[in-house]
RNA sequence: GGCCUCGUAGCAUAACUGAAUAGUGCACUUGAUUACGGCUCAAGAGGUUACAAGUUUGAAUCUUGUCGAGGUCACCA
């Protein structure tokens, strides 16, 4: 039993006893470092029952409290906080109860758990990922393994963009300029390839609008008419209408990003439950919009293109359906809800998708509702901030985007030099060398990106975020390292009865902090952020280490203080573990 | 211009969703260690939470306005 859930229950007994006051849930807070405690209470919300001024209220309270509680060994009172000092006991038996327990704070799933799906990364296949889609999947990754901790089942999924204009562009610059280019011919990766035909449609593109204003025309009627525009537009009615040729064409290009965005995932460490691709999806986007026109949902204007009107929720109108027949964005996305809605019998779904499509999810969701599926209320989009540089926005013109894959590669080079200058590896063979300066340096990216919180827009700062000080992933690492070090030396000491021992304040804040692991999970879980969990990972840390500075464990003074302090100890390093797990990120037993 | 986000020490960020003197890291000052791994710990300095009103016993948090940054209003995705 929690001791806060305890506590509580006395709470509501003294309220009801004393004022005659129902309360169901009281809310504790940790008491404040400069005050003496463990557990405070605020009780200006009892004054008016009470009817007396805060510092009585809460004298009245707390006196309840100890006269009834063991747990409330004492209290004082702060204005209208009440201070509760709780005996040592229940946290040492938490302690010995808890310390070697398996998936400590999660929540197992059963056949009635809510079943959730999390939609994550979702590239376009007409270039590679960058540094925005990193913080996507990592974001993606990491809660959904926090949500299924929680005790949700989860389905991670992908809807990949393999149709439209985009990839039209690539496709039919290579075949203009490609020469046959291939990922083997060129030793190129298969997303970096395409991506580099699609930066050659651009500019072929820009050269022929140019000659067209050139010519007199207006910039905006040059751009319409420009005779790579028209092919690109034409290759994707060629598409739709099943063309073998361009279907071939579309396969192989599309394959090739496949493989390339695979080295990626792996890199990265993501991975998904199932793959959406639009190409599937779009059809079933049209039947629905074919529906939703008789359903009234829907209406077609003069050209054949088809709108749904949401003025009435104060928004536009939005298209659904080009005048030639041709799927948007929407209607794909449509397509796709609704597919996964059948396929998974999901509950609810979140959308992993940057914050400059709040407008489009909005929309989405709203449409899907006025469809009339009730799971339309459960969808969630996950937004999340742009993520910017110290030289200020990524611009894929001005080439100052930061490729994925480069990215990784620098982290982990910085990862090595810095320690080989420590030298603490002699012993190590190259092949473990390698793999621990890849756990180091994607754990200095990992966390640095989901330290912030995910609706924030973020500064990346490559220097900072390998820095091996402070408030980084690294830094976790080591005191996971170290502890694990101290309990390789502490071998098998006999596990002795503590529960009658008196705690050390650094013993106790640990402990404390151990305690609420569970709930941040939960937390952590209902607000969608890894943050919650980074920011409790740094903490415990930050206290972990100033017990071990404070104490000594192997030298403690006997053999029953000694088991405690291990105890505490291989406790610490396997929420550590556990917890930058939930961040995608692995803890290394020495570094 | 309409709508939506966001403004917290020099920089990067936190605050359990309305509670105590606004936490933390980097950078800066000072100190500890004969080591359970110094990639550590302890202490100091640094803030009118953009600004102005309002609600409240209590506001970084809620309301309104002003200023500033970004996003979005495509038959792009």
């Amino acid at each position: 039993m929690d001791i806060q859930q305890n506590i509580s229950i006395g709470v509501v007994e003294a309220l009801k006893s004393l004022y005659d006051l129902e309360v169901e849930l009281i809310d504790f807070q940790p008491t404040r470092k400069d005050f003496d405690g463990d557990l405070t209470l605020v009780v200006f919300p009892y004054l008016r029952s009470s009817r007396k001024g805060p510092e009585q209220t809460a004298v009245e309270i707390g006196e309840y409290l100890k006269e009834k509680l063991n747990e409330v060994e004492d209290f004082n009172v702060v204005k209208g906080f009440l201070n509760l000092v709780i005996s040592d006991k229940p946290y040492v038996d938490f302690l010995s109860e808890n310390s070697s327990v398996n998936n400590f704070g999660f929540v197992e799933v059963n056949e009635n758990s809510t079943s959730t799906m999390v939609e994550y990364s979702s590239p376009n296949t007409n270039k590679p990922l960058h540094l925005g889609h990193i913080r996507n999947n990592l974001l993606g990754y990491s809660v959904a393994e926090i949500i299924k901790a929680s005790g949700n089942k989860v389905y991670k999924t992908q809807i990949i963009n393999d149709r439209g204009i985009h990839i039209c562009k690539s496709m039919l610059a290579w075949e203009k300029f490609g020469e046959g280019a291939t990922p083997e011919s060129t030793g190129l990766k298969g997303d970096k390839l395409v991506g580099a035909y699609y930066v050659e449609f651009d500019r072929a593109y820009k050269v022929e609008v140019k000659e067209l204003v050139n010519g007199g025309m207006e910039q905006k009627e040059a751009e319409k008419r420009a005779p790579l525009m028209l092919e690109a537009q034409q290759m994707l009615r060629s598409w739709e209408a099943k063309d073998a040729e361009v279907i071939k064409l579309w396969e192989m290009m599309n394959k090739w990003v496949y493989d390339g965005f695979e080295v990626t995932y792996n890199n990265l460490g993501v991975d998904f439950d199932k793959n959406y691709y639009e190409s599937n999806t779009y059809l079933l986007g049209k039947e629905i919009i074919a529906k939703g026109i008789e359903k009234g949902v829907f209406f077609k204007k003069e050209d054949g293109s088809v709108w749904c009107d949401l003025t009435a929720e104060g928004l536009d109108e939005k298209i659904v359906l080009r005048s030639d027949g041709t799927a948007v964005y929407m209607t794909q996305d449509i397509g796709t809800a609704i597919e996964r809605a059948i396929e998974f019998g999901v509950d609810e779904m979140i959308y992993t998708v940057g914050n400059e499509q709040d407008y489009h999810f909005k929309v989405l969701f709203l449409i899907l509702d006025k469809l009339g599926y009730d799971w339309a209320k459960k969808l969630y989009h996950l937004s999340y901030g742009m993520v910017d540089l110290p030289s200020g926005k990524m611009k894929s013109r001005e080439g100052t985007v930061v490729d994925a894959d480069d990215l990784m590669v620098e982290m982990t080079d910085t990862a090595r030099a810095i320690s080989e200058e420590l030298g603490k590896l002699e012993e190590y063979s190259e092949e473990k060398k390698a793999e621990l300066y890849t756990e180091i340096g994607m754990g200095a990216l990992k966390y640095f990106m989901l330290k912030v919180d995910p609706k924030k827009r973020m500064l990346f700062d490559p220097k900072e975020s390998i820095d091996f000080n402070g408030n980084t992933g690294p830094f976790i690492q080591y005191t996971h390292a170290r502890i694990k070090s101290i309990l390789r030396k502490a071998g098998d000491v006999a596990k002795a009865d503590y529960t009658a021992l008196k705690l050390h304040d650094k013993e106790k804040e640990l402990v404390k902090h151990l305690m609420n692991y569970p709930n941040v999970i939960q937390l952590a879980a209902k607000n969608y952020s890894p943050a919650l969990i980074a920011n409790y990972s740094y903490d415990l840390v930050k206290l972990y280490n100033s017990f071990y500075q404070n104490v000594s464990i192997l030298k403690a003074e006997d053999e029953v203080v000694k088991s405690m302090r291990v105890d505490i100890s291989a406790f610490t390093a396997s929420v550590i573990a556990s917890s930058m797990k939930l961040l995608g990120i692995t803890v290394p037993e020495r570094m």
